[in-house]
RNA sequence: GCUGUUGUAGCUCAGGGGUAGAGCACUUCCUUGGUAAGGAAGAGGUCAUGGGUUCAAAUCCCAUCAACAGCUCCA
């Protein structure tokens, strides 16, 4: 007999060799039907795996991470043995499961699989989980795994298998389809039931450039069809809610071929919509004493390669801009770091002036691979709301604690409520590869953890990650859909002063080097303004739409009363306008409402005589009749207690 | 940059070797209206660009450009 130890504490003995499956059944029958994998002392494994030895266990349904990646992992093996039949010789790279749903990396050798292929690979799917046959787990040596591949001609996979140890290495089979695994998987293929094919992309074989592409093909399966109809039509709401196309409805930005991809252009509602955000952000600024500058949008090569940029970028940057004269070399500003340190270093700096906060929305310039170019998230031009404080090295937690108030009130003007943090540090195996002194790189990750710790923030520490100049701490928050973008971020740098020898005069009457923080709190506006689309569908809050209020006239005999209304609210700096046309006022609301203005003034003849205004909000609802002046009042109140609130502090 | 898909009216899209289609938007007219689409008429396109095949190309082929989904990259 064997102890299996729950995730409560409870101790049950179970007869050595115990699998999964048999303690499920053990507890429930319900129980046994929905678990999908077992967490055996920490590991994952499949249900029909015999536990010989003391255990402590974890029973993984769909609801654990653990569970639908069993499924997923199942569901691509299942992919695999459809695709094999379906293109004899194919040759399969690896099939992960991954965030929603799972890929496998296939060679189909001169075959070409295309997206109108997927319908009939998702068929023989079904086909093949009708069977229902049993999945199994076979261990294997390396040498006979080696053999096995090398007789199917498989290099992939004998090259994956070259690089495992021995004794380790696991088969798992399903019909006629053996494929090596680590595992864990579900008991048997019928298990698998709504099945949706998604996509097909090129993938580099073990992400490397210089090899083969492989075609992945994407796909996702769930244990029930309305599970799979629920995702679907999440999808659907996904794209309802994509930044480029409501952009588009909205008229918030544009692209022109004739002007060049990934330049995107704000047209005048995005403007508006943006200056408000930025107006935000300086009134923030002004209060922890920042000073605005502006610099230019080229700076001379030197500049970059001072700083060094040039030496790791140049290459993959756009090229320098060639004066008349000769030997004149210019870069558009990939950054705006490099402007600021001169400006810091125009004068010399006291102890005493520091910090120096120096903020700018700087608009850069960067050569974003053609591919990679995304709406307004991945562009080649865009506008950081960019500053650098220049701090003495004592003053870099703190200046770093009110950065992170900056951040936050922004966030929560903005009801992004759902933010993870990420604080990227060194690659403690490869020290070599970022610039900097040890010694630096310790004291600057280490402000950035006790920060995080003070302000109670719960963050997630990657190793590696760090930028090669310093450590960060960057902001990531969720849209409405779950999808995780990072705007804010916060980067500690002890390279750009060491580069650029700034100084100041220390209380000793010596020359100190100072710190450098760059910091961002929306990244860039661009991105920003994307996001913001997507988690609000395009349904500003009142203090940053456009346009707050549209009037209605019943009909044309009220236009004149309309533009009276109009120009008083005007007067009082509330963003409206008339909607005179020859329409009824259903079709005006309706219009209206696709225009996601938050309040519609209906007015007719009973509003023209008593002076009101009939209010209806956005998304209809109750309906009520007030004076202009009250209206008026109302709207302004409104606005002002959002600012008031968040800009107390 | 790589792989695949796409490119037809301002927008969303159908069609497809033989003189270009719809809905919405736009213009004009009728209607003068009360909380999510009133009616009619009209105007609007070198079918992304450049080559090729063909008696004939928007349609087939090639190249280029751009967008989309991934991969790779990201100061």
């Amino acid at each position: 007999m064997i102890n299996i130890t729950f995730p409560d504490g409870n101790v049950r003995q179970y007869e050595n060799g115990v699998t999964g499956q048999e303690i499920a059944e053990s507890i429930s029958p319900r129980l046994a039907q929905e678990v999908l994998s077992i967490g055996v002392n920490g590991d994952t494994w499949d249900l029909s795996r015999p536990i010989n030895s003391d255990s402590s266990i974890v029973l993984y349904k769909w609801d654990d991470e653990e569970g639908k990646h069993a499924y997923w992992h199942s569901s691509a093996h299942l992919m695999a043995e459809a695709l094999q039949e379906l293109y004899p010789g194919i040759k399969f790279g690896i099939g992960p499961a991954i965030e929603n749903g799972f890929y496998y990396d296939v060679d189909p050798g001169t075959a070409v699989i295309k997206e109108s292929d997927l319908q009939n690979i998702e068929k023989k799917m079904i086909e093949l989980a009708a069977l229902k046959e049993d999945i199994v787990r076979q261990d294997i040596s390396k040498t006979d795994a080696l053999k096995l591949f090398e007789e199917k001609g498989d290099e992939y996979k004998t090259e994956l298998i070259s690089d495992l140890e021995d004794g380790t290495i696991t088969l798992y089979t399903q019909g006629n389809f053996t494929d090596l695994c680590r595992g864990p998987h579900l008991r048997n293929t019928g298990e698998i039931k709504a099945i949706k094919m998604l996509s097909v992309a090129g993938a580099y074989w073990r992400g490397d450039e210089k090899r083969k592409q492989l075609t992945r093909i994407y796909g996702i399966t769930f244990p029930k069809k309305k599970m799979l109809d629920e995702y679907l039509v999440m999808l659907e709401e996904a794209k309802k809610r994509d930044h480029r196309k409501i952009g588009k409805e909205l008229e918030l930005f544009m692209f022109s071929e004739t002007v060049g991809k990934g330049l995107p252009m704000w047209l005048p509602k995005g403007t508006a919509l943006r200056l408000r955000l930025e107006d935000f952000l300086k009134k923030i600024q002004r209060k922890y004493e920042y000073q605005q500058v502006i610099t230019p949008h080229i700076g001379n090569k030197l500049l970059y390669i001072t700083s060094g940029h040039y030496a790791k970028y140049g290459q993959d940057s756009f090229q320098p801009i060639h004066t008349p004269e000769e030997g004149e070399e210019y870069l558009l500003k990939p950054m705006n770091c490099p402007h600021h340190c001169e400006i810091y270093k125009h004068k010399p700096r006291s102890y005493k002036d520091l910090p120096v906060r120096m903020a700018e929305f700087g608009t850069v310039y960067r050569y974003e691979q053609s591919g990679e170019l995304h709406g307004l998230t991945r562009v080649r031009s865009f506008t950081q709301d960019d500053a650098h404080i220049f701090c003495r090295p004592d003053q870099v937690k703190n200046e770093f604690l009110k950065v992170m108030d900056i951040i936050n009130i922004i966030f929560k003007a903005l009801d992004f409520t759902n933010v993870e943090v990420q604080i990227s540090l060194r690659d403690p195996e490869n020290k070599e590869k970022y610039i900097g002194s040890d010694e630096n790189w310790e004291k600057a990750e280490q402000s950035i953890v006790e920060a995080c710790e003070e302000k109670g923030l719960k963050a997630k520490v990657e190793l590696g990650e760090a930028a090669f100049y310093g450590p960060k701490l960057d902001f990531m928050v969720r849209d409405a859909i779950g999808r995780k973008w990072q705007l804010g971020t916060i980067q500690v740098d002890y390279n750009l002063p060491e580069r650029f020898e700034l100084e100041y005069t220390g209380e000793d009457n010596q020359k100190h080097r100072p710190v450098m923080i760059h910091r961002a709190p929306f990244g860039s506006m661009e991105r920003f303004v994307a996001v913001l689309i997507e988690h609000t569908a395009g349904k500003f809050p009142l203090w940053l739409t456009p346009e707050q209020v549209v009037i209605l006239p019943v009909s044309e005999k009220y236009n004149d009363y309309a533009n009276e209304v109009a120009k008083k609210l005007d007067a009082r700096d509330i963003r409206v306008s008339v909607d005179d046309r020859n329409e009824k006022v259903g079709r005006k609301i309706r219009d209206n409402e696709l225009k996601r203005i938050p309040y519609m003034l209906i007015v007719g003849e009973k509003e023209a005589e008593n002076g009101e205004v009939n209010v209806r909000k956005q998304g209809g609802g109750e309906q009520y009749s007030q004076s202009i002046d009250d209206f008026a009042v109302s709207i302004n109140k409104e606005v002002e207690k959002i600012l008031k609130e968040a800009l107390t502090f």
